[in-house]
Formats: C-alpha cells, sequence, structure tokens
RNA sequence: CGGGGUGUGGCGCAGUCCGGUAGCGUACCUGGUUUGGGACCAGGUGGUCGGAGGUUCAAAUCCUCUCGCCCCGACCA
C-alpha cells in the first residue's frame, strides 16, 4: 500500500481529555475516531488490526469445529421475554422507537437457541458449535476508557449445543484451550480467573483478563497460579473463634461509638471481636448481614448467595422499624422485627462478640452466636485484601485492576428450557439441550494489546497484529530518482512474495515519516536513504529493539524472509 | 442517575471572572528555499464562539433553559 494514496490521518496533538495509552494511540495513529460517547469508526489501518483479529479468531474457532453465523442484531422482543432477559438486562438493551416488538441484541443465547429449537431434535444432530463475529448493541450507562467499553462492539460469540452435561464439559474445555492459542498468538499476557457468572446465569464461568491499570475488573492474583475475580476470590484469613467463653451477654453505652473504628479506639476493642451489622433488602426483604470488623461485604457474593440481583443496602430511614435502631447500633440480638440473619464465614460460631444492641448508642459484649442469637447461615461474603493468604498456596495475595477480554460460561438448560428447545435422547426421551456460550471482545484485544505494547513515539506491534508487515519508508524520492526506483523494486518484490508493504512515497521530509513510522509502530523498518543507498544498502529498524542493521540490498528480501520465518 | 469539568476555524488551545474590532499554535492553499528524527521565508483560505431564549446601545463573555463530550461514583455479561 502506497502511503502517499492511504487514509491514515496520524496526529501530533490529542484532546487533554483522552486518558488512557491505547484510546490515545488508536487515535494519533489514524486508526480510530470516536462519534458519539462509546461509538467508534474503525479507519482503514485500524480495520485492518480488526480483521487480523477477527482471522485469528475464525482459525481457531473453527478448528474446534466451530461453524460461522451471521446472526441478526435486530432481535424480536418475544424471545427475550420468553428467557425474562427484558427486564434482566433492563437499560442495557436498547428498544426500537419506531417498530414495536424489536430490540438490539446485546447478546445471542435467544437468537442461538431458537436456531436450536428449530432443527436439533436428536441427540445424533450434536455436538453443535456454533459462532459469529457480530456487532454487539449494549446501552452502557457509562462508556468509557476509549473503546474498551462502548455502546457498540464487535463480539466474537460462541455458543454449544450438546446432549449432556458431560458432552458440555467437552465443548467448554474446547473452547477454554482455543481461547489460550488465541490470546497467545495475539501475544497479550493474559490470565484466567473464576468468575461469578451474573446475569447470564448457569453454573460455572472463567475469564480472560489482561492486567490493566484501564481494567475495571478485580482480581485476586498469586504467583502459584491461583486467581480469581473479587467477585469469586477467597483467601485464607481463618474465623474470629470464641473469647470470653461462659460469660454473659451485657449490654454497654457507647454514645459515642457509630463506626468499627470508634469502636476500635474508644474501648480498645480488637477487630475479631467485633461484628459489623449492614441491612440489606433483599428481593424487598431485609436481611441482616454480619461482616467481622471493618471486612467489606461483597455484593457480588451477597447475589450469588441469594440468587438474584435485586438487592439494595437499607435506606437510613428504614434501619429504625427494621431493627430499632440507627446505622452504628444495629446487631443480630434484640432486633425489634424478626429478619433473616447471615453472617460471613469468618464468624462461623463465633464468641464473645462485640456488635449493636438495636438501641441507639448501645452494644452488647459477650454475644456468642451460638447461645444469643440465631444465624440463619454463613456465606463466604468478605472481598479480598491484597496482602492475605493465598488459600491454595499460604502465600500473600496480591489485588490487581484487570480488563475482561474474555468470558466463557457452562449456560446449562436455562435458554434451552426457557424456549423449550429440547431433543430426543437415545432412549426416545426429550431433554433441553445443554449450552454454553462464549466472548471475546474484539476492540478489547486490540485495546489491552496497545496497553502492553507502547513507548513514547507510538504503538510497537508483533508479528500477528501489525497491520502491515514491513514498513517501507523512501526519503526524498521525489528529488532522487535512484532511490524512487529503488524503492519501488523493493515494494514490487516484498508484495510478490506476499508480504503486505506499507511504502512511505509521500513528499513528506525524513522527519515526518520517521515519526509516523515509529507511530504506527510497524515490526520492521526499511529505510532508503541517499547515503546507505548510495553504497548499495538499505537500512533496516527493528521498532521493538530500536536496532538497525545495514542491509546489502541484494540480501533484503532474505532477510526479511528470515525475519518473518517462524 | 449523583458529583466535578468542558464545548471558540479541520485538530490542539487562549480569551469568559471585569460585556466594546475573535486570537495563538498546527493543518490547509500559492510561490520560493530546504531534505536522516515532526524544516524555513513570504503571501493567503477558513470561525453566526454547542443550541434556544433573555438582559443590554452592544454578548464568546451576564441570566434562564437545553444538548453533547470527558472524569469520579453508582451500574455493568
Amino acid at each position: 500500500m502506497r502511503q502517499s494514496e492511504y487514509f491514515i490521518p496520524t496526529l501530533k496533538e490529542l484532546a487533554s481529555e483522552t486518558q488512557i495509552p491505547s484510546h490515545q494511540m488508536l487515535l494519533r495513529a489514524g486508526m480510530v475516531r470516536q462519534i458519539g460517547a462509546g461509538i467508534f469508526s474503525f479507519l482503514p489501518l485500524g480495520y485492518k488490526v480488526v480483521k487480523k483479529i477477527m482471522e485469528i479468531l475464525r482459525e481457531e474457532i473453527d478448528g474446534i469445529g466451530g461453524q460461522e453465523f451471521l446472526l441478526p442484531a435486530l432481535n424480536p422482543i418475544e424471545i427475550w421475554e420468553q428467557t425474562n432477559r427484558v427486564e434482566a438486562m433492563g437499560d442495557v438493551m436498547f428498544h426500537i422507537k419506531n417498530r414495536d416488538g424489536l430490540v438490539l441484541a446485546p447478546t445471542h443465547e435467544e437468537i442461538i437457541t431458537v436456531h436450536a429449537r428449530q432443527h436439533v431434535k436428536s441427540y445424533r444432530d450434536m455436538p453443535q458449535i456454533w459462532y459469529q463475529i457480530q456487532t454487539k448493541f449494549r446501552n452502557e450507562p457509562r462508556p468509557k476508557s476509549g473503546i474498551l467499553r462502548g455502546r457498540q462492539f464487535i463480539m466474537k460469540d460462541s455458543y454449544s449445543l450438546d446432549s449432556s452435561f458431560e458432552a458440555l464439559d467437552i465443548s467448554y474445555d474446547k473452547h477454554f484451550e482455543a481461547y489460550k492459542r488465541i490470546f497467545d498468538r495475539c501475544g497479550l499476557e493474559y490470565f484466567i480467573v473464576g468468575a461469578s457468572s451474573g446475569a447470564m446465569g448457569g453454573r460455572q464461568s472463567q475469564e480472560f483478563m489482561v492486567e490493566s491499570d484501564a481494567g475495571e475488573d478485580v482480581c485476586a492474583v498469586c504467583d502459584c497460579g491461583y486467581a480469581a475475580n473479587t467477585e469469586v476470590a477467597t483467601s485464607d484469613v481463618g474465623t474470629v473463634g470464641r473469647a470470653f467463653e461462659g460469660e454473659a451477654m451485657e449490654e454497654f453505652a457507647t454514645p459515642n461509638a457509630k463506626t468499627i473504628n470508634d469502636l476500635k479506639e474508644q474501648f480498645e476493642l480488637p477487630e475479631d471481636r467485633l461484628a459489623k451489622s449492614v441491612v440489606y433488602m433483599i428481593d424487598s426483604k431485609p436481611v441482616l448481614i454480619l461482616m467481622r470488623g471493618n471486612d467489606e461485604l461483597n455484593e457480588a457474593k451477597l447475589e450469588s448467595v441469594f440468587g438474584t440481583n435485586n438487592l439494595r443496602p437499607a435506606d437510613t430511614d428504614e434501619l429504625p422499624e427494621i431493627t430499632g435502631a440507627n446505622a452504628g447500633s444495629i446487631g443480630p440480638v434484640n432486633l425489634k422485627t424478626k429478619i433473616q440473619i447471615v453472617a460471613d464465614n469468618r464468624l462461623l460460631d463465633a464468641g464473645g462478640m462485640v456488635s449493636g444492641a438495636n438501641k441507639d448508642g448501645f452494644h452488647f459484649k459477650n454475644i456468642d452466636f451460638k447461645r444469643d442469637c440465631k444465624i440463619d447461615a454463613y456465606h463466604d461474603l468478605r472481598s479480598v485484601v491484597p496482602g492475605e493468604k493465598c488459600s491454595k498456596c499460604g502465600e500473600p495475595l496480591r489485588v490487581v485492576k484487570a480488563i475482561e477480554l474474555g468470558h466463557i460460561f457452562k449456560l446449562g438448560t436455562k435458554y434451552s428450557e426457557a424456549l423449550g428447545a429440547t431433543f430426543l435422547n437415545s432412549e426416545g426421551k426429550e431433554n433441553p439441550i445443554v449450552m454454553g456460550s462464549y466472548g471475546i471482545g474484539v476492540e478489547r484485544v486490540l485495546a489491552c494489546f496497545i496497553e502492553h505494547n507502547y513507548d513514547d513515539n507510538g504503538i510497537v506491534w508483533n508479528k500477528a497484529l501489525s497491520p502491515y508487515h514491513v514498513h517501507l519508508i523512501g526519503l526524498n524520492i521525489q528529488k532522487f530518482e535512484n532511490l524512487k526506483e529503488g524503492c519501488e523494486k523493493i515494494y514490487n518484490e516484498l508484495s510478490a512474495l506476499g508480504f503486505e508493504v506499507l511504502y512511505d512515497d509521500r513528499n513528506e521530509s525524513p522527519g515526518v515519516k520517521f515519526n509516523d513510522a515509529d507511530l504506527l509502530g510497524l515490526p520492521l523498518q526499511l529505510v532508503v536513504g541517499k547515503k546507505s543507498f548510495e553504497n548499495g544498502n538499505v537500512e533496516l529498524k527493528n521498532r521493538a529493539t530500536g536496532e538497525r542493521d545495514i542491509v546489502p540490498v541484494e540480501e533484503l528480501v532474505a532477510k526479511v524472509q528470515e525475519y518473518f520465518a517462524d
């Protein structure tokens, strides 16, 4: 491709509002432009990389037996009502205003299930892996971070159809391995975490994450290989155990103690002896939640325990009606109304605890959870804190921000049951199809790669994702006919051998060309300039290392072939 | 949805507090000189200052409403 004819609007300056490196690089390198909040156009160079990513996705999903579909973004709302996801999606789903009954699909389990219902009627028809690479629409409340969170984005989504849960395990494992190959080929440093399946439903899910400050997920990771989204992460913190065995529960005045820290300071109490109470409205019913000391309640874990995302902290004016006290004096004993009480595992069968007396300004001490109150259930409800011991190996955990690149789910039969997608098994018995779903955000692959591969001068592509293989840079070719001829010859030779060559034949000064070349970041730059070319040489620069080789023209092709050999 | 910020030639910004000829850099056009790390000189094109309404002799500037965008939070497959 001749750069003089190619639309690559590189930028010297950026609006100060662009924050994250991948966004800045994509704009500066003329790869994307923004149209609205969370809405982007890919320009030719950016789309070239997108296509490279999509090609890798196709090869690997085809490789596990995937068959590529192209499903409609416009969906009848009925099928979403049948799976109860119109409500579950809420505002995230775009609704069409001037045509009743249509929505823009934020994902495609429903459509896939409809096709399965139509045609997959026997266990002999399975397994199937169906996939597509297609645009998703999600009305994100707050798009952000450039292309990382958009209202419209490209997703590779695949779906497996199986006749049993054992067979689903196989389809799931195939995707797990394919995903590893995909991200390896893209040159991404990622880790895999167990995750909450959230509104998708289902039994098991794992996320493929890339560590990045631009990320929105938080994960606990350990050098031993343990990694989990904090939605489900656990650590080895033990239980607070029992103290003051046999001593009677006793009320005491705590007029100025509203928080755990107040209690710690004013009464010199260790955190292990303090139980914090939080009241949540879960499916509109109040539930008292007990946490040890300042341990943070993790709402994702709470959602998963109660199997609903319809929960919120109780309002301050609801608290006295429910408990008899205001925030700061609430506890599990003497509650004004009888409500469900759940406690974090760390408080299991705890004794000698201090907690609110449900009377403003008073607490109880020596509360025995076995003797003085009824804890309905113990669950892991707390958020992991950095430095806590890994529950696998005991080493300190790190807690890092990460970008979710891909997510794989064992859906089970949620969708097939809701939509009546059944098959006959070998005994002639009707069963719901067992499904899995597997997604990769294409823009996120792009952004994650750049987040980890750039420097002050621009992007540093690898061979797999680089929009072109080599950047041929002709200096002053308008002035020196022999340089131009040399460039044309190299351009034609390399192109004929199948290399994708970006040829900078523009009438620009050398400085402009060098800067643009570093900004675009193709792995190999071939510089044809007067000095070296008159001695029969071309300069070959490695973008990643900055190394420069002076290579005789006749050896150039071999050198390039060698570089791209593996 | 709550909080903060912002909107001025294609792009990046100043000017707004304190009303009075719309400015700088860059890009672009013409001519000339230059050419290994974002060249120089000279001349030139281009903006109803996000939109609507109001105050005023006079509004980018003051007031009211409104829209867009960015950041933090809430939310999030």
